[in-house]
RNA sequence: GCCGAUGUGGCGGAAUUGGUAGACGCACUGGACUCAAAAUCCAGCGGGAAACCAUGUGGGUUCGAGUCCCACCAUCGGUACCA
């Protein structure tokens, strides 16, 4: 009797769906539990076979965690505003509402037809306006707080297009679509302070379960240094040149000073400088470059002297020059360095390139190391030594820096600093398919937010979406939507034209589906408080600095307005790998290696797929497909079904297999946990391969066996246990199998007897046997192997290993 | 360049975290069933005749190393001069 998945698999969906069998419980009183995918982009091509990776994973825990008790809530959405619909829309004249609506019909029937336990009562979608009303308003609240602010930055933009570009579509300096170069132009955008949360983004960091190279990264990338600001007096003029650094012990060997092309001290001396036409020129031939080409082209260092001015060491005192070059970046620090070509690698080829003097200031503690500042910076802090430095020689680095601290502090001239690489969140977009930005100005009032019940503040169903020659919104075009009053005096006013990035709308959507009807605010104040935080959220490492940063800030925020009851909203973070092409390569449309998930369902079935999917590799590392090996998880998943043709009665497991089965639920569970998903599949597949070599499985163990499968391939198990085993409540409720440590742990042991490491017998003892009577049965075993050998010592590891060291 | 992963049979990968390397699956080979094929079932499957040799390479620690330490090589990913 053949398996036919598709009319049972079918079968059980249309349960489960209709019905809502996986729905959360509205019981606050249970013990709760909330899993948490990243919701997918729902494009055009469908779902890739990468976004079951992850929800598989999660769906198992889902689903073991409902067997062990709990109310989940494992739901899904769509986070649909983003850039290839709008483009999509340009190109063929279509509203991106249209072909969102459509994308996401295909995403819920193909998520539908792969069997995940998701909540589909609480659907959500960021372009839904009843949605986007909280975005808006989370925004106002940011605004109100002082954390969203006006600044003027500068965007990608193309010169053929005419419209402003995201990092994303500029490749290799021009514009991907057309070509054109693309020129950096400034415009005013909104911004979020992020910033201000650096330090508690960190800190923070030590109260979740977040995988250590998650942590890192975020770490990493906030970037928290410590060091001090240092103030040079510029020679005969009352200006002074401020720089941030992290190593002031060196300062004594700061042999010339670097700011960056855009710096003011430009402008502020200029009359001073004699070489005005050519320090124009190096800032003309700067600003042609775009963040890109000054990295990717430029390394050979470019720069040129600022003449006429000078600045003063203020620990030599001593003159020094000052260049400009655009290695120093005007948005790190303070847009300008002292630079010490010493014991810094950049310096050093700098000054090596233009000739600038080098003094060593540190030097190796210990001797013997060779150590020439003429050939290469010098940067080993922690045994460097200091000379050449006044009051500080002879001192350790850390020393030194303390000490030079406290003596800039004393005179003035400088201070202790943190910075932060981490710089403020670019907010707006000049595009049209974005949530808008509910604020409006008015010449009289400047900025104002709407009100508050005026949310959602709706997109405009508009024609074109071509944003305009200037580089403004689409949006701006339309007058009647553009023109307003102002809120605050009644006057007249503009709207803002600008949307929200589509970062926005996954920075707070979990919250949502904590009550996602709710229409009187983001989320009832009892389901936050039953809800958070997310106990476990999966999603890939490439959102780790961007999405799951944005998050974490927006709902420390929230956090500090009273709005969600926990400082952090994930409680743990793991991360699954990228699925690549069958020739190893990311699948991509070019290389044609794109496997489609409804071909796999059509031909072999959800849980075939879904098993596939866990037992190709280690989850959190890269995996290519493998046409031939999901057959084999599809072979595997008949011989299940065969196992009916073996079954016989019996209440408690057999004898012969009563072991196996406490070691497979101890197994499956501990690696369900742990993310092991492979080793919990070839669990399965070793008892199958058990009970087949027996020819035997009775009822309770088949029982066992299909709830530890469930979560794996819940429509195949469920059908067996409702058809052959006869059950009557759904086997996704039962509760989850236990095990006796005692019965995992085998009476007889094979030990290992080695010579010198080496494997030379195996012999049978009992579990604890005596150490006297082990040695004897070990001796009798390699008796003729020990002929012309001289024993030096023997180790027993109890129950482990018998090792002779032989000579 | 820097940071982070990873490196084990023909292939995907196991290995109780320092204790029998190669579980499980794929591919392959042989057998059974069949008129035949597919499917299914059973058996074999790192190299070597053996002693032995084998976990990217070279050292080291240890009674014992895929696992720990040092140096290097390769592949993949992230990032771009962060003072």
């Amino acid at each position: 009797m053949g398996y036919n998945f598709k009319e049972i698999e079918k079968k059980w969906q249309d349960k489960w769906y209709q019905e809502g069998t996986f729905n959360a419980k509205n019981d606050f009183t249970m013990k709760k539990w909330f899993g948490l995918i990243e919701f997918p982009y729902p494009s055009g091509q469908g779902l890739h076979v990468g976004h079951p990776r992850s929800y598989t994973a999660l769906d198992i825990i889902a689903r073991k965690r409902r067997m062990q008790g709990y109310n989940v809530l494992f739901p899904i959405g769509f986070d649909a505003f983003g850039l290839p619909a709008e483009n999509y829309a340009i190109k063929n004249h279509i509203h991106p509402k249209i072909t969102t609506e459509k994308n996401i019909n295909h995403f819920r029937e193909q998520l539908k037809s792969i069997g995940f336990s998701f909540d589909w009562s609480r659907e959500i979608n960021t372009t839904d306006p009843e949605y986007y009303k909280w975005t808006q308003w989370i925004f106002i609240q940011l605004y109100k707080h002082g954390l969203a602010y006006k600044a003027t930055m500068p965007i990608n933009f193309c010169t053929g297009c005419k419209v402003g570009l995201a990092n994303e579509e500029v490749v290799n300096g021009v514009c991907e679509r057309c070509g054109s170069p693309v020129v950096q132009k400034e415009k005013s955008q909104w911004m979020l302070r992020i910033t201000k949360y650096a330090q508690r983004l960190i800190d923070d960091l030590d109260d979740v379960d977040f995988l250590d190279k998650i942590k890192a990264q975020q770490k990493n990338w906030i970037g928290r240094s410590e060091g001090a600001e240092v103030t040079f007096k510029i020679a005969d003029s009352d200006e002074t040149l401020t720089v941030y650094t992290t190593r002031p012990d060196t300062l004594f060997g700061a042999t010339y000073m670097v700011v960056a092309p855009e710096h003011h001290i430009i402008e502020k001396l200029s009359d001073k400088i004699t070489n005005m036409d050519e320090i124009e020129e190096y800032k003309h031939q700067a600003s042609l470059k775009s963040d890109f080409e000054r990295s990717e082209l430029n390394k050979e260092k470019t720069g040129c002297e600022i003449k006429g001015i000078k600045a003063i060491n203020p620990l030599t005192n001593k003159e020094i020059p000052i260049w400009i070059s655009d290695y120093v970046l005007i948005t790190y620090g303070t847009g300008s360095i002292m630079a010490v070509p010493g014991h810094d690698t950049r310096d050093h080829e700098f000054a090596k390139k233009f000739n600038l003097p080098i003094v060593q200031v540190i030097k190796p503690a210990d001797e013997t190391i060779k150590c020439d500042v003429d050939k290469e910076a010098f940067t080993d802090v922690e045994t460097g030594v200091l000379i050449n430095s006044g009051f500080l020689n002879d001192l350790s680095v850390v020393e030194a820096k303390k000490k030079v601290i406290n003596y800039l502090e004393d005179n003035h001239i400088g201070k202790k600093q943190v910075n932060y690489k981490l710089r403020d969140w670019v907010f707006s977009r000049q595009r049209y398919w974005g949530e808008p930005i509910p604020m409006v100005y008015c010449e009289k009032c400047g900025w104002v937010p709407i009100p508050e019940e005026e949310l959602p503040l709706k997109l405009p169903e508009v024609e074109d979406y071509e944003p305009s020659e200037n580089g403004e919104s689409p949006l701006a075009r339309h007058e009647e939507w553009v023109n307003t009053i102002c809120p605050h005096c009644g006057g007249k006013a503009r709207r803002e034209t600008d949307t929200m990035p589509q970062w926005a709308g996954s920075s707070w959507y979990y919250l949502r589906y904590m009550d996602a009807h709710n229409d009187k605010a983001l989320a009832s104040k009892e389901a936050l408080e039953y809800w958070s935080p997310v106990d476990w959220y999966n999603g890939g490492m490439e959102h780790t600095t961007l999405h799951l940063l944005y998050s974490r800030f927006w709902h420390k925020f929230l956090y500090d307005i009273g709005v969600v009851p926990t400082k952090e909203p994930y409680q743990k973070r793991t991360s699954h790998g990228m699925i690549l092409g069958s020739n190893g390569e990311k699948m991509s449309k070019s290389k044609g290696n794109v496997v489609n998930p409804d071909d796999i369902v059509s031909e072999f079935g959800a849980d075939s797929f879904r098993v596939y999917e866990m037992f190709m590799g280690p989850f959190d590392q890269t995996a290519p497909w493998s046409m031939e090996s999901i057959r084999g998880c599809s072979k595997f998943l008949d011989r299940v079904w065969n196992l009916q043709s073996l079954l016989v009665d019996g209440e408690e497991y057999s004898p012969k297999f009563e072991k196996a089965m406490h070691r497979a639920i101890k197994k499956v569970s501990s690696d369900i946990e742990e993310m092991k998903f492979n080793t919990a599949v070839s669990t399965f597949m070793t008892l199958v391969n058990d009970f087949y070599k027996e020819k035997s499985i009775n009822k309770a163990e088949f029982k066992t066996f299909l709830q530890l499968l469930n979560p794996f391939a819940p429509h195949m198990t469920e059908e067996l246990w409702q058809t052959v085993l006869g059950g009557t409540e759904m086997l996704a409720y039962m509760k989850w199998p236990t095990y006796d440590e005692a019965k995992t742990i085998a009476d007889e042991i094979t030990l290992p007897i080695q010579f010198n490491g080496k494997l030379k017998a195996t012999i049978t003892i009992s579990l604890d046997e005596d150490e006297e009577s082990v040695k004897e049965k070990v001796h009798q075993a390699v008796e003729d192997k020990l002929e012309n050998k001289m024993i030096v010592k023997e180790i027993y590891v109890k129950n482990k290993i018998y090792n002779i060291v032989v000579k």
